[in-house]
DNA sequence: TCTGGTACTGTGGTCTGACCACAGGCGGCT
DNA sequence: AGCCGCCTGTGGTCAGACCACAGTACCAGA
């Protein structure tokens, strides 16, 4: 089967090029975020392919979350290199847990890895002293929200999402925190089903809460360790609460 | 259909539309791995969108690593579901880093996190007993192979990038090894411009070599904590080499 | 009957040309 | 001077055409 290799798979296909052509132009610093791209007709007409090729490697670049398009005229027209991998890394992880590539499990074991890092990372900071408090304490303002009242259980989740998010983010590590965007939307589904299996919810959202505030507590005491601790107790004993009895292919 | 200049405004683009009906066929099972998509055309028809707009949709798949396309005829043409994110998220990493999105130093400390993981999980392993051997002789045999003399330092690069992810692969973890493969292939270019910096290569890949050998000693011998404390110094040692001297912005 | 080749069919891959909605800029009108 | 409408160029979409490809069905010959 390797004959087939002399003839078509020389040549990329057209939409491979246009990628190439502007993943190569980012790395030499033609382009750089904010720049604008050629027009599709323009790039189209310079690379020798056709304006429906250009158009699909612009889709691919738009869904990795590199360039940002809009139509009309102007300074914010056409296409503008972005960088925002958050939405891709959501995309991506929200397809393969869909496509059965990813199991919920493993989602789950990754965020207990990523998450126990960074409350790690910010409690040696807390401890070493430093502009830290400012990021904490947007991650402190969701948790005086998720003390709302009546908050309904799909509301609090996409507080406690954010909580995460917030505490990824003030370890300042884009990575960590693109991924774990990605990780949380990955197994959004699951946990917004799983709430159907809990049986009191009302216990449930008062221990959660509990839960961060001892995370954050323990972050401000720079007390790594128990930091560390709290956030693995938190994610896998909730993620156990809602997990499906029977086995599920998906999990 | 005359309607649709009217609706354009308010309905989401055509080929997210195509996206979004994948992804609720992928969630709802009526779309399983090693399933066919219907034809471009069939998919056009149906939904009510051009061709052009059902290709953007099928290209974004295939780059998240969800169909593998094939012309011809036969059970092997047309769409086919796959999972296979590793493509996808070293599409990602590396667009990201060259957009300047993700920093170098990031991917690095993301990949300390997660390898130590990784080997502290083997270690585990080993120690409770069980069926670990074999994935590890797999990665051994790339240490066999690395240990050939004349190997040239990209060649050498390469297998020492496999046997990274042959731990993690041993894990059994498909997102961490997914994301490792990413991170990896995010650096691959710096850490191939960084060879330049090494005053003796020869020097420094027999120190790789013999950390290599200590991190599965350490494993075989179910010490997690030596494990993990090898691993972090071998690779940020190795970043601590060949980073730049002068402050670079991509770093 | 078996065997070999050939035409057919349906697939993705690509290009072309056309039209639309949109947003800014420019010039003429008030 | 200030406002308003045309003009231009952008992405977004669609339709149709052609190509290369790979399997399949069919038919002719041994």
């Amino acid at each position: 089967m390797g004959d087939e290799a002399s003839a078509r798979s020389i040549e990329p296909r057209a939409w491979q090029t246009v990628l190439e052509h502007v993943e190569r132009q980012l790395v030499d610093g033609t382009l750089a975020p904010g720049d604008r791209l050629p027009g599709e007709r323009a790039l189209s007409a310079a690379l020798g392919v056709g304006r429906s090729s250009v158009r699909e490697a612009l889709r691919v670049l738009e869904v990795l979350g590199l360039i940002r398009t809009h139509a009309g005229s102007g300074p914010n027209s056409g296409a503008i290199i972005i960088a925002t991998p958050g939405g891709a890394m959501s995309a991506l992880m929200r397809l393969q847990v869909a496509a059965r590539g990813f199991p919920v499990a493993d989602i789950v074991r990754t965020r207990l890895v990523l998450e126990a890092s960074v409350v790690g990372d910010l409690a040696a900071t807390e401890a070493s002293g430093g502009p830290t408090r400012a990021d904490l304490s947007a991650a402190e303002r969701l948790l005086d929200a998720m003390d709302s009242p009546g908050l309904e259980p799909p509301e609090f989740l996409a507080l406690d999402a954010a909580f995460h998010l917030a505490l990824a983010e003030a370890s300042g590590n884009q990575v960590i925190t693109a991924t774990m965007a990605g990780l949380r939307s990955g197994i959004e589904g699951y946990a917004l089903a799983g709430l159907a299996r809990l049986d009191d919810w009302r216990a449930t959202s008062a221990r959660l809460r509990r839960e961060h505030r001892g995370i954050v507590e323990a972050i401000r005491a720079a007390d790594a360790a128990t930091a560390c601790t709290r956030i693995h107790d938190h994610i896998s004993g909730y993620y156990a609460e809602i997990s499906p009895k029977e086995s599920d292919p998906t999990w």
